[in-house]
DNA sequence: TTTAAAAAAGACCGATTGGTTTATTTATGG
DNA sequence: CCATAAATAAACCAATCGGTCTTTTTTAAA
């Protein structure tokens, strides 16, 4: 017995294809041609799940996010230490450029970018997961201290911003050089960095 | 005596207008009756000067990429010491935030994100000021080094992947939540870099 | 001041944009 | 299996897209 009605499934698959397009090509890079030729529907088949294209893109952004959220929180949750649950991220991020989850790279980074200046809904979207992030890793480092793996003086803050911000940076070099290179020598550095918040 | 032809004035202002346009809403998102309304021109008037909105685009980048080279240059020759040099690009970026010279943020973090699956010739344009700003900041590395101000250890590669990295992942973050904070906390922790490089 | 050349205006082009509406097909509960 | 509702197709819409072309205006040298 299916409990998911045949609506449910074309809106997921809708969102899923549109996710790919825009995380490549951007809001405004993205037509509805585009999104009806990837999904082989109608503009009838498509606008009868969705209200508009904005409506099309933050349920696609969602879904990118949340995937990406999904991902990083089996990687945490599949060790036990918090040595192991960020060097468990490390290795996550180091396979993130060469095969990314989304087409198009991280669409945080990428729908952030593009929306923080033009579109509000979208941008409020962005700093939801961007805090969400925030506060997993502040997690892990409390976790951390708490179990005396790392030295009580670590600040979860400032380790958890200093990780977003270079990953991101790591992430937009090495896809504008088309190189895993300059990501590389950001992980080795957070590595280093962890090592030396050790107690 | 005016050596500089009408023609060159009109284009340069073009340019200048549409670096702006392009920076806050990208390529996609920015059309011609945008840079119509924002240069006063109509379509005439600028098709006299280029021959699409391509390549408007790319004389838009390089004016607004050309332009953030250029301070940054007047801030490292304005000092002496490697030290100081690297000081000043932090205080530089301090600023960027809260006024940046191209409305809309970093031109390179901007670009580099639309352009990278969609613009071959934006792509590769990204990626040359991105190795200017590389070798410019392994220069100063290197002239550390030599003055004996930094350890003969320190990796100017490495050192200049992360300040690039750093940088524009926090610009990215600052950006997306409107607070410097983020930014803030990297540049703060680029410092401490700075100081453990030294002798 | 005249005049040839350069620059800009503005009408025009076909194609495409996001979105709507109506007709038709497909799924599904009784 | 049938009837009804849900889902999709396809024609249609005005507006806008990037780009061209002809006409008018402005510039600048003679």
């Amino acid at each position: 017995m299916d409990t998911v009605t045949k609506a449910e499934r074309t809106r997921q698959y809708i969102i899923e294809q549109a996710a790919h397009l825009f995380n490549q090509r951007g809001y405004a890079g993205t037509s509805l041609q585009d999104i009806m030729a990837a999904t082989g529907l109608t503009k009838g088949g498509i606008y009868g799940h969705f209200e508009s294209k904005e409506e099309i893109a933050i349920a696609a952004f969602e879904y990118a996010s949340g995937h990406i959220l999904q991902l990083l929180a089996q990687t945490i949750n599949g060790h036990v230490t918090a040595i192991a649950k960020l060097e468990a991220l490390l290795e996550f991020y180091k396979k993130y450029i060469i095969t990314p989850p989304i087409t198009g790279g991280c669409p945080i980074l990428n729908t952030s970018v593009e929306a923080d200046d033009t579109n509000p809904l979208l941008r409020a979207s962005v700093v939801k997961v961007l805090h969400k992030m925030q506060r997993s890793l502040e997690n892990i480092v409390q976790l951390g201290i708490q179990n005396g793996e790392l030295k009580a003086t670590t600040n979860p803050e400032q380790f958890a911003i200093l990780f977003i911000t270079m990953i991101e940076g790591g992430v937009m070099v090495s896809k504008a050089y088309g190189k895993p290179h300059y990501l590389h020598t950001v992980i080795r550095q957070l590595r280093q960095m962890i090592s030396e918040m050790k107690s």
